[in-house]
This record gives C-alpha cells, sequence and structure tokens, in this order.
DNA sequence: CTAAATTTCGAGAACGTTCTCGAAAAAAAT
DNA sequence: ATTTTTTTCGAGAACGTTCTCGAAATTTAG
C-alpha cells in the first residue's frame, strides 16, 4: 500500500510541504488561495494524513483509553457510548478494552493503552482489584484518568458515581413501606466499595425503621444471573423464604426469580424483588422487575466531560467527583396486592 | 509529562540509540549481556516504548478497527470479544466503533480509522448502507478488510457469514411440523442480504411442504423491540392473528410476544414464536422463546482470523467466505402442546 | 517612489523509533 | 602471529508530520 504524503502534494504543485501542512491546520498564514489549490489537489490524489506522524511531533495521540470489566450486561455499552458521543465530535477515538474482571488482564490492558500514547484513560475497576499502586503512581504523575462506577475512595481522582446509598436506600424503604419484613439483600461482590454502599443503604433503611437485619440476610456472591439462581437454589432447600429480596443488580434479581417461579413461588405476592441498575431484561421478565435506574449514557458523558476537561487544563487540573442520582422505577414485581 | 526515550537510556549508558533499539526487538546482533543491562536501566528508568514512533516506520500500527452497527444487544458485543480474544494474544490493539446503523457515520469510522493507520478492518455494514463503492475500492487497493454478518454479495473481501437461509428454513418448519397454517414472518429491514436470506429461508420452507404465502404474511420493519410492538398492535388491530410468528430476531419475537400477550393471547396456546440470533433475553421471557443460536464468538474469532492470515500474506491474499452454523433453541414458545 | 508593515512562503530541525551499512572488536582458524 | 570469520556495535537515514525562523513577496503608509 502506497500512502500518499503530504511531500507528494508538495512536489506536484511545486511547493514546499511547509505549506501544504499550513493548508490542512487552519493556520493564518497562507494565502486563501493556495490554500484551497493545496486542499483541492490533496482531496484528487486521495491524500489522507497520517496520523501516527502528527501525533509524534504534537506528542499526542487523539486516543482515549477506556477500560471496563466486562461487556455482557448493557451497564457498561451503555456507558461507552455516552463517553463515545462527547469524545468523538472532539476529534477522538476511543480504545476500548474490557478486563474480563481481572487484574493482571486490567493491568495489561492499561498499560497496553499507554504505550499506544493515549491521551487519557477512563476506568472502571475489575471486581478482583484490590492493588491500587498502579493507579496511584499514574495519577501523581498527573495523568489524566478518570474513574467510573467502580473505584476506591484511596484514589486522588476525578470519579464519577453513583449515589448508590441513597437508592439503594430507597429501594430498601420501598420494600419496607409495602409491608415486607423479612427481606434479604444480595450484594454481589462483597468488596466493591459499591457493593459496600448498597449494603449501607440496605442496612440504614432497616435501622431507620428499627427493624434488625440479620447477618444471614445479606448474601455474597458473584454479579451475574447464575449466581442468583444458585442463591435461590439454597434458599428453597434450606426452606429459608424471604419476604422480598433487594439484589445488587437485575441479573442476580431475575436469576433468583426465574428459580424461586419455577419452584412455584409466586412473585411478588411470595416473594418480592427488587433490583439495581436496570437492564432492558428487568422489563420483559414476567413479572416486570422494579429496580433502580442508573444515568448510564450521563455516566459516559460526564466522565468524557471531566477527562476533556483534565487534557486540556494539564497539571494544574484539579479533581472533582460527580455524583450523579437516578430513579426508583416500581414495578409489578415488589407490589404488595 | 516527561517521556523517557531510547536515547535518554542510551546516554546513560554511553551507547548508541541502535543498541538500545536491538535489546528491546530481540535483534541477534546484540550481546546478551549489554541487552540485559540495557533491559534493567530501561525498567529502573520507567521506560515505556513510544509506540507512535515505531509505528511511523514501520508502517504499521498493530491496531485493528471494528466497526459495528450497534452495541445495544448482546450480539455485537460478543463477536467484538471473540475477535478480541484472538487478537489481543498476537499483539493487536482493537479499537471499537459504532455506525449507529448509519451510513455516513459509518464512512467516517472506517475513514477515521484509517487516518490511526489500522492494519486492518472488521466490518459490519450498517442496516442503511446502499453505497458499497467506498468498500470495493479499498478492497482493490488491497487494504486488509473482512466482513461478516451483513455485507454484500458484490464484495470481493473475506467474509464471516451465518447461514441463514438455512436456519430460517430449519425455524420455520419446525412451526409447520408443530401443525401452524397462519405463520408470519417478521422480516426487520427488509434490504438486508441477511433478511432476504431468512426470508428466502421461511418462504422456501412453505414451498417444501405445499404451503402458501400470502404478501400480508411477511411483514418489513426495523430490527427493536418497539417495532415487534408496533407490528403487533397492528395485527390485534386489524384482527389478523397469526397462528406463529417466525421473527427475524428475538427483539422483534419478544416485542411482539408481550403486546400480545398484554391483550390477553396465550403464548403457544393462540400465538406461537421463533426467534432468531438468540438473545439472553430470550431465556428469560415467559415462555422462553424458541430461536436460532448464532455462534457469535465463533464468528469473532474466525473474523480475526481471516484478517490475521489477509495482513501476513499481503498482496497475495485470496478472499474466502466462511458461512457457520448454529442450533435452534426449541422453547415453550414455539411448542403446540 | 521609497520605506515600513504585513502577508506569504521555504528550509530545515524535531518528534522517537527502526533499519541498513559498514566498522570495530572478539573469536576462530591457519 | 597472522588471517579469516563471527559477533557486536555506532552513525545516520528514514518514516510523515508540525513548527520555528527568517526571507521573499506583496501591500500599505509616508
Amino acid at each position: 500500500m502506497k500512502y500518499i504524503t503530504i511531500k507528494d502534494i508538495a512536489k506536484k504543485l511545486n511547493t514546499s510541504v511547509s505549506t501544504v501542512s499550513r493548508a490542512f491546520n487552519d493556520k493564518s498564514d497562507i494565502n486563501v488561495k493556495t490554500k484551497e489549490l493545496v486542499l483541492k489537489t490533496a482531496k484528487e490524489m486521495g491524500y489522507r494524513q497520517n496520523r501516527m506522524a502528527k501525533n509524534l511531533v504534537q506528542k499526542r495521540s487523539f486516543n482515549i483509553g477506556i477500560v471496563v470489566p466486562e461487556f455482557v450486561n448493557s451497564f457498561f455499552p451503555e456507558v461507552i457510548m455516552g463517553a463515545q458521543e462527547i469524545l468523538f465530535e472532539k476529534g477522538y477515538q476511543v480504545l476500548i478494552t474490557q478486563s474480563n474482571e481481572c487484574y493482571t488482564t486490567e493491568l495489561k490492558n492499561v498499560q497496553s493503552l499507554e504505550n499506544s500514547m493515549v491521551d487519557g484513560l477512563l476506568i472502571s475497576l475489575s471486581s478482583e482489584t484490590d492493588n491500587i499502586d498502579y493507579y496511584q503512581d499514574l495519577v501523581k504523575s498527573g495523568f489524566p484518568i478518570i474513574f467510573f462506577n467502580r473505584t476506591y475512595k484511596e484514589i486522588n481522582a476525578s470519579k464519577v458515581l453513583f449515589n448508590d446509598y441513597k437508592w439503594a436506600m430507597f429501594a430498601t424503604e420501598h420494600l419496607i413501606r409495602q409491608g415486607y419484613k423479612n427481606i434479604y439483600h444480595f450484594q454481589g461482590i462483597k468488596t466493591l466499595t459499591l457493593s459496600r454502599e448498597r449494603r449501607r443503604g440496605f442496612m440504614d433503611a432497616h435501622r431507620k425503621h428499627k427493624l434488625i437485619v440479620e447477618p444471614h440476610q445479606v448474601i455474597t456472591s458473584g454479579f451475574f444471573m447464575e449466581d442468583g439462581e444458585n442463591i435461590a437454589k439454597k434458599l428453597i432447600e434450606n426452606n429459608t423464604i424471604p419476604d422480598a429480596i433487594f439484589a445488587a443488580n437485575d441479573q442476580l434479581a431475575i436469576g433468583a426469580m426465574n428459580i424461586f417461579k419455577k419452584n412455584g413461588y409466586k412473585v411478588p405476592k411470595d416473594v418480592a424483588f427488587i433490583g439495581f441498575s436496570e437492564s432492558k431484561m428487568g422489563s420483559i421478565v414476567e413479572p416486570p422487575l422494579s429496580s433502580v435506574k442508573q444515568p448510564t449514557f450521563e455516566i459516559g458523558k460526564k466522565a468524557a466531560q471531566l477527562l476533556l476537561d483534565h487534557i486540556e487544563s494539564g497539571k494544574n487540573y484539579i479533581p472533582q467527583t460527580i455524583v450523579l442520582d437516578g430513579q426508583l422505577n416500581i414495578r409489578a414485581s415488589s407490589q404488595k396486592i
């Protein structure tokens, strides 16, 4: 493949590369007519700018790296779409990688992206990540990096978060107000800040209403549908059937709901359900699943915006934390009849 | 941000940049001891290779571009994951873009990726794309590009396809064998090759069983759940209720199913359903949706492999078409009781 | 009509690598 | 000890851009 370069154009027009370069970069010190001529012949010759070279001299790639734990739920794709929307219009390309919830792959991704000279990073940590030294160094070095959803308090960088505590509390209170007494919480992966926050919301809602939560009411697992199924099976086996379940995500709730239904339990009469991070599936399932809706697009957009801010302001950027709010969508799965 | 370069290392070690470069590139003409020394001090100094520069001289980026129409269904994410698996282990980075089913964005994506000097392209065309001149030129120029799922016969490049005809036929026959007579087909976007193939399967299944299909039994729409809902509403309005519906994807089927259920129709007793491109939702819905399962990961893997072949063999690459097979998963939504 | 100001341009360095070529150093062969 | 071979290295071009600096051309002012 023979690329046409700026030199070829210069030669053809009997001018210098500087002039041609000027034409493309909207520089003021060039005659409008020559500029147009350059642009025209460039088009005719099928010229395409070589980003590598440009980036090399400008020391920026106009690439943004995104690292997410997974792709299978619609949550992260939606966040990514939000970010892309902002970044794309500013001329940035987005490199997306996934860590598969694995710390080593996550680190490999980050480093690989750094090698590609990304101008900044948007990252949501894997559930396995408990060592944040690398990120601390990165942040300290001034590299533009924004964390979203899954992060650590200790990291002194900009963050876009969801108010997990508040909405977990609302969700739980909703169940309590419906009159449910024996409410279980499926907290997913225990160690994540977001899980802890949701659990805290769950606990405080009980406290507020002077209800006591027994340890066995909070159950740890993974975040997938199968995890929900397994928990439900075990509960049925032990014949410890909750009134209601507040799950840390829709997948867990749906998995469990299916098992309960299969075993003859009625939803919400026997067991009520409320999920989190509203997914499309939630509205399809029978009965439709109540859930807390997170502003996925908004998260992506805000994170992207912060990143652009950081890139533009350089060293003297002051990190901020944005906490977004959601919405409690009550559906049939949690309404006492 | 001050990057440490190969020059810095050379200076510190009192050697030449050539030697340092050799150390990193596993060249034979370097002493093992100096190599180790270079590698060690490079690590100490926190050296990170500049991809831009490397790519510039080597004229390849080790980046692969992927263009997909959308992100919201799990189909494309899964394909991407398959591709990533193959590409990642060969040291390639993946740049993902989405066209939002819009031709102009698609083209912009492709060009932007070309500017980033991607070594190759994996693409599934938007539903809007009817002008393939650009791709024809690209293919003719020898640029490595592999089409998957959505493509045009006319393009002379490697393709990874699904045997839509065959499995549409199987799906339809399954319904016919169950005794359904008045079967409708929701074909989605009419113009896509894959839609045409699926419709052809639908028609031929009827022909084979000596059944006649009236034009009104084949309905065109978009590919989203809302489209399915709208069709169902219209059918109910006109009181033309099919025995069974074969939808070109799960979303259409689920959308329609929900509306029928809401209007008091029983599934599968009053209306039976079968979808296509099995989605997670299909197994959650009540009753579980029969569907044709596509080997999503496999599609991504195969496409990536073809692309690597193409990149490696260069000009004398001979395009191939791989047609993959799927699986018919029969569930309650299509079983006559 | 000349001087000053402004516009427009070209030469050439720089970005951080890889790669070719030939030279120096070391090892092996005579 | 000398020649030949092999190993190891350094100099410098190249990749395709942008950018700085100063010079040429043009316009404006006096």
